[in-house]
DNA sequence: AAGCCTTGCTAATTCGGATTATCAAGGCGA
DNA sequence: TCGCCTTGATAATCCGAATTAGCAAGGCTT
């Protein structure tokens, strides 16, 4: 008989099965047992009954109107979640993202309908459906500043996944902790002798660049040189290295490192006799990954977990959360950095 | 101000400040034109302005009480949607739909709150939040027949990724060929002139192996063997496979497939000279993929595409849409596959 | 001036479920 | 027998937006 879509069961529907109200029907699946409510045991049974043998479930939808919370969580990328390159640079914060909301019972919504418009994404456009969910992760590399800081203005419930600068307020995110990262590794290449060490990557421009090249800084030196990539092939970035006499490249994104080191091999250049080569974090772009870099690896999957865990508290209004929150990253021992050969 | 998250804008607000009625508010928003509906453009200017100064956003969800589309596609998983192994099976069917759901300017609800009970995901559980997407799509190597027969006798719009048998009705799906493609290769290697093949993995269970088994069994004859992986250590296996003298090895799971030569390797047994391997699919299982595997991928971002467009098909009531849908495998030609050693 | 149409807008209702306020029936004490 | 409390249940309202029905004011016709 279900021609069409089958018409869909409500409460109104239960209660006249069950000859009681509506009220009734609502009042035994809420389990309400207060003073005012008192649904004696066998008109409890007669409803669940026919909730049973209709397999009634109540419409999601309906409760969160008169509710606050409607137990999704949105997910905002600004790029494509699941990108068809294998170098899947957002699949771990979203495996940390889904084993949180499994633990809170959440659902997650992928804001897919965005649309793209000049390379990326918009959480503000003409029809958005930010407020389905109860708040809002955000990911990726950069996040335009004027978002950020009109979901702050909005009091919009988010937490990014990564650090971002204020914006017409404190961002709350749960970021890795380049700046220091960077520094110990820069630190373990001081005390190993080298004093010509140069960053290379941008540097600028997305946040978790600034912090690399800031914690650069702090224990290279505020002069110690700074090698942008760009579109340059990496041949070139390679002898401009060696132009400047460097022993030791530290390198923003890992492909570019890979890249570095496939160029250095080209020159007959030993890697990391003749230079030593830090990859600071993971690769953005995919990179085959069989070189065993010094260096450190971003804690994503904890990032994901963690920033989940902080939005959760930030709905619930836990009060006394630190909503801004940086965790370790995990230092790699590796075998492209040791002593520069000079010495 | 904003202590608390800022107090929702509703429609009474907007039509408050632009000293007009909600109703009006609703039909400046839907611009509607109709000879019921006439707003004076004066009148349209000033509650625009209004939305515009206020930055209102209507309620997606106040708006599927009353209309039937919802724009939101639901993702459901027997198992996690972004596993921590890295070996990701389930990522290129996301990929596919992403960005399908994408062009349709669709949100993709992923059930994560489903309760993992006994190992897997389970549609029905207690509180199902199936009803907040428009319609489903199903994802997982086996899904319960159980869980299939309650979709279809509720009319719920669903679409399974990979064939499903019947269960209670024609289950609606996207599939892999894998009978077809199996055929293929088999032929292949009877061709080159192999006359002891094996099929090797579970081949029941799962469509997806009971398909293969057959197209094994199509070409290969009824009676051709059919080694169990199991819990067996692949040196079991492959003394099995020696013992009765097979040349040619179908291997379900490219996992066994990779476990396989490896134990063929230790015992100094030659692939493809000894024993031809043949892969039926991509791993389910992280495996390190270097070998080249004669055999087939499975397509695997299409099958998610053409999945979503099933489903937005089936709910937009679009009718003569074939609603079992079969796509072939991609052969790989591979080098694990060779012309028997006794010719 | 009565009748009728057009314009411009709004009151009322709806969706499905949660909540509040009430209400009828029955029991009991004074 | 009159009030009063308890029990068991329900009518009414609300959430936010969409839609239907309809109303008041003004203009035009005859």
């Amino acid at each position: 008989m279900p021609d069409k879509v089958a018409a869909r069961l409500t409460q109104r529907d239960i209660a006249r099965l069950a000859k009681v109200s509506q009220t009734t029907v609502s009042l035994v699946l809420n389990n309400r047992v207060e003073d005012s409510a008192r649904i004696p045991a066998a008109t409890r049974e007669r409803v669940l009954k026919v909730i049973q043998e209709t397999g009634y479930q109540a419409d999601p939808l309906a409760r969160r109107m008169l509710k606050q919370r409607n137990q999704i969580l949105g997910v905002f990328t600004y790029e494509s979640v699941f990108p068809s390159s294998s170098g899947d640079f957002y699949h771990p914060f979203l495996a940390g993202i889904e084993d949180c909301a499994e633990q809170l019972g959440c659902d997650l919504l992928l804001f897919t309908s965005a649309p793209v418009t000049q390379g990326r994404r918009r959480i503000f456009h003409e029809n958005n459906r930010l407020r389905i969910a109860d708040g809002c992760l955000l990911l990726g590399r950069r996040i335009p500043g004027s978002e950020l800081s009109r979901l702050i203005a909005e009091g919009y419930p988010f937490v990014s996944v990564g650090r971002r600068d204020d914006a017409g307020g404190p961002v709350p995110y749960v970021g890795a902790d380049y700046v220091e990262a960077t520094s110990t590794v820069v630190e373990r290449a001081l005390a190993l002798g080298h004093r010509r060490l140069a960053f290379v990557g941008p540097g600028i421009g997305a946040e978790s660049s600034a912090d690399r090249l800031r914690g650069f800084r702090r224990t290279a030196g505020k002069r110690a040189p700074h090698v942008t990539t760009g579109d340059r092939p990496p041949a070139e970035v390679l002898a401009d290295l060696i132009g400047r006499r460097i022993t030791a490249a530290f390198v923003e994104d890992r492909a570019d490192a890979v890249a570095l080191v496939a160029a250095a091999a080209e020159r007959g250049i030993d890697i990391p006799a003749d230079l030593s080569v830090i990859a600071l974090g993971d690769p953005t772009r995919p990179a085959s990954t069989d070189i065993d870099f010094t260096g450190f690896h971003v804690p994503r999957r904890e990032m994901g977990l963690r920033a989940t865990e902080l939005l959760e508290a930030v709905l619930s209004g836990r009060a006394g959360t630190e909503t801004q929150q940086l965790i370790p990253c995990e230092l790699v021992e590796g075998s492209t950095l040791s002593e520069p050969k000079g010495l």
